[in-house]
DNA sequence: CAAATGACAAATAATATTATTTGTCATTTG
DNA sequence: CAAATGACAAATAATATTATTTGTCATTTG
């Protein structure tokens, strides 16, 4: 991790805080262990980032951004002539990647489910990200229509997310360990799809 | 709380249990805190529950069954025409009780949280009887032609619990805040709603 | 003789003490 | 002169030490 440029960057701190946070977790990660790992002093970080606070939600933040929104988006972006069947695929790879984290990033998911007590505007951020994608496909399935526009597209993408949080909050990973948590979304999907099309079929 | 009988009852412990909690927490109180206020030895109380975590359990149950379970019931009981609109008076009331709880008798609610983290399996036996008791519900709506039949009641029922749980598991107890709490809850279930009656409309 | 006691060891928690970390800012460096 | 440094105080965390709590069981009590 040598430095390409003759100046320090945000990027470089963040991309050091990464590697040190998924080596001694987030309660061991101190910002001298960052600096060092940079070969600078712990003052020049505070040059970058107000507080240690801040470097641990800009480093969340890009998390979030890189590994959960960036490959769903893959998704919003794909035709599909069936966009209630795209929207289950959405929600499904949103819990799967959660689940997927939890186990192989589990120290950067700590950091993220610590953030997510402590940096509440940062989350709601996030929340408006996945909502603004799922509404985009709830749309397409209104015109399709596959979906009924019962109520505002924005409510029904907040409905849906907080209907499967069970599957996605980080406040529940450990109940995710359980066989037939794949089962128990099944069926929530069946009665909220459910929900989605009455009126239409 | 001087006790009626010669003996020490489980019922007495169980009373000078909560009563400890209430006061001290579940954090600080200790079995002998609770022994000292019934005037026994400690060691009396291991001759009624094998371990503090029994003791803790056995007082969250009850806690469980006469503030949550049994208001509950009283809804279960009560003669409705309209068994889709009692199923969301009785989720309602269930997310209603959480909160207040949360609030109004916040150490045996943290008891209670605690419980939940640590004793998988007596909490699984309280879902169970709150999904018992939805279940009536749903089979009284069925009957009135207000609920599909799209699964099986038991099956259902589970759905409704896992689709609502943002509303009443303790884990988003900070949530339950939100100025827009009960709102989401509302275009929550006119989603379900819309998912039960499907196919009947 | 069933119920309760209380002395005891091991485990856990609380407190006191020491070491590290966070955040600032006057000074240094390229 | 913008960027980085490093000495420093205050806050926080880690460790060592002491006190309490948990759980057992041989003995006592009504």
């Amino acid at each position: 991790m040598s430095k390409s440029s003759s100046f320090l960057s945000k990027t470089e701190i963040m991309d050091a805080a990464e590697q040190t946070l998924r080596r001694f977790g987030p309660d061991k990660t101190s910002v001298t262990d960052v600096a060092k790992l940079l070969g600078v002093s712990h003052g020049t970080l505070y040059r970058h980032f107000p507080s240690k606070a801040a470097l641990r939600e800009a480093v969340t933040e890009r998390w979030l951004e890189e590994q959960i929104v960036a490959p769903l988006e893959q998704i919003v972006k794909a035709p599909a002539d069936n966009a209630l069947a795209q929207l289950k695929v959405y929600i499904a790879r949103l819990i799967e990647l959660k689940l997927h984290y939890a186990e192989q990033d589990s120290e950067m998911f700590k950091m993220y489910t610590d953030v997510t007590m402590e940096a509440a505007e940062l989350i709601e951020v996030h929340i408006q990200r996945i909502m603004e994608q799922m509404g985009i496909l709830i749309d397409r399935g209104i015109q399709q229509k596959r979906i009924a526009q019962s109520a505002a597209t924005s409510s029904l993408a907040r409905s849906l997310f907080h209907a499967t949080s069970r599957f996605h909050h980080p406040a529940h990973a450990h109940e995710w360990r359980s066989a037939s948590i794949e089962q128990e979304f099944e069926q929530v999907w069946q009665l909220l799809e459910q929900g989605l099309t009455a009126s239409i079929h």
